[in-house]
DNA sequence: GTGAAAGCGCTAACAC
DNA sequence: GTGTTAGCGCTTTCAC
């Protein structure tokens, strides 16, 4: 281990620019209320000493961080197969980064990891915290609460009751369904399917109920339940054929499902989309323009989802807003026409 | 802002114990050296109040933070187009949580982000650094060599003049690249192309070099340089196609490459495997299953480089370690057979 | 406007 | 073994 050169104090500057260490630490945190010549001397001594401020003897006395947690529970590896959250990662870091925040990850594998991540939520270490909870039964979301941090939500929190008293940010997933089912709809396509996603998660949930919104109560063999991964897709797309050989469409609740749907198709030689149209959602680029034909899906905006999360966070945490109650966002998709609709 | 209720100081724990702050604090920190009876009786005031530590004071004065930055320089949007830096995530995560470490995430986004990131890290937030740097034009391993902090790399450094006293984990790239053209050779193919990644990057210079070592000097009309995305894949295919007609196998540089190939071939009706056999890299299980037919591919087990940067950069940081100089772990590749090749 | 001084909560010598 | 004490580097009253 490198043996670190002795990094200079507020005291060195002080000493250095011929003034006092509150004097150094006006001008260290803005300035205000100190004379010109002096900013300029304590300014210079800084520049020569390469003083950096130790944020730990900071925390101690102002009890703020700069810092806040991203939490990730990860009930399945499928998480981690799709860009998303490296997507709304991006968004988050962007927006704390411009607010000179920093970004702790913690990502739970399991229950024990639970309140391993309570206790470092309640110790302290950060001024806030995003949280992405997928699973209605996910007993992380209560444990936060019961840290009394400042929480925003990524996506909407199945647990929550009515969502009143919780901050979130999510797609309109139900809209976008609608949109997609529209579309097929518009197509002139009457057996239209659809693959859902795991529905103990709100997105796969309402993702269904928009598609119920404009099919109404269609055949229930024209809903097949499915996870949001291709495999998943597959399966559910064979037993589709089995039960409406007939089916002229598919809206698939993600791109994953999709392309597992369309390897079906090909495999089974129907043709995409003129004997069977078929949309997916979210419109993850790698997957959605590798697929044969190219996808016709409903885009989410990922990254500004988590930047958004992001700047809702920090405006809470700042003393100066004033209190509001915290609030859902749900934020606009748009339907992206390719070749398979 | 939820006012957060004081929270229980040593001071308060000591008080209920009936005891001092220094035997509380080594309840706190272990326990060595304190009777049983007195150890009993911290660990219930402990309970009692809810007692966590203080971070901000504790590392004030022990000058560790638990805590390690990941610092990934994102000169290209690709990079979260694909899972890779997710797995590599999560098995940092695991490692570092397993020996009570946070995971701060520093992402970097353009010039002006590496003066941040590197004041952050040499302002002592963290007591090391997990770096990925793609790129060999990129100034940020300087800046963070500047700061002085115990540093892993995640893939092999270009900049490093002989990969002297760098510490860095990478997959085999140039072996497993040996050993799919091999494959390529042993199923008796004889005009095998080869399409790179952007050679800038050390990954994709390896699977080139590993490329020639097995082909020698073949008509330099068989490589043809892409980046590592499907459409570059789709563009590449396209040059060799017009040059090479006769090419009767390829090996991809990366799975996504693979997929643009795959779908030019087949859009030319070339059949794969039977007229060009194709293997990829990466085994990026979401695009290498979902390709058609499968790609056979090189594996190399992500998550575990993520694992093994961690631990190498937390051996380094335990003073217990003798000292020893840094160097390159190199990760094997199992070649995944499929239906491509 | 500027400086002196009192801690923030904790650990680590050093006494006992 | 256990307690006492002196800081870690900073912000923030409070005098001047």
């Amino acid at each position: 281990m490198t043996e670190t050169a002795q990094r200079p104090t507020l005291e060195a500057v002080a000493a250095r620019a011929g003034v006092s260490r509150a004097t150094v630490s006006r001008v260290v945190n803005g300035g205000d209320g100190v004379r010109e010549p002096l900013v300029e001397r304590v300014r210079r001594a800084v520049e020569e000493l390469g003083y950096v401020p130790n944020q730990a003897a900071r925390s101690l006395v102002t009890r703020r961080h700069g810092a806040v947690a991203v939490v990730i529970a990860e009930p399945e590896t499928r998480v981690f197969a799709d860009p998303f959250f490296a997507l709304q990662l991006r968004g988050i870091s962007k927006e704390l980064t411009a607010q000179d925040n920093q970004l702790v990850l913690l990502l739970t594998e399991g229950r024990d990891d639970h309140t391993r991540v309570a206790r470092y939520l309640a110790g302290g270490h950060v001024d806030g915290a995003l949280v992405f909870s997928l699973h209605l039964d996910d007993p992380l979301p209560g444990l936060i609460r019961g840290a009394g941090l400042p929480t925003v939500f990524g996506g909407r929190p199945g647990w929550s009751d009515g969502d009143a008293g919780v901050a979130y940010v999510d797609s309109d997933n139900r809209g976008g369904a609608r949109e997609a089912v529209r579309h097929l709809l518009g197509l002139g396509r009457t057996r239209i399917a659809h693959l859902t996603g795991p529905l103990d998660q709100t997105s796969a949930a309402d993702r269904l109920d928009g598609y119920r919104d404009v099919m109404g109560e269609a055949d229930p063999r024209l809903v097949v339940e499915s996870d949001f991964t291709p495999g998943g897709g597959e399966r559910a797309m064979r037993a589709l054929l089995d039960r409406r050989p007939d089916v002229d469409a598919v809206f698939a609740a993600n791109d994953l499902t999709a392309s597992g749907a369309l390897r079906v198709l090909r495999e089974q030689g129907r043709r995409v989309p003129e004997d069977v149209a078929v949309v997916g959602f979210d419109d993850m680029l790698p997957v959605a323009e590798a697929t044969d034909p190219p996808l016709t899906t409903v885009r989410q905006d990922i990254e500004e989802m988590g930047r958004i999360m992001a700047r809702l966070l920090l405006r809470r945490l700042d003393p100066r807003t004033p209190e509001e109650p915290p609030a859902g966002v749900v934020l606009p998709t748009t339907l992206v026409h390719r070749a398979s609709a």
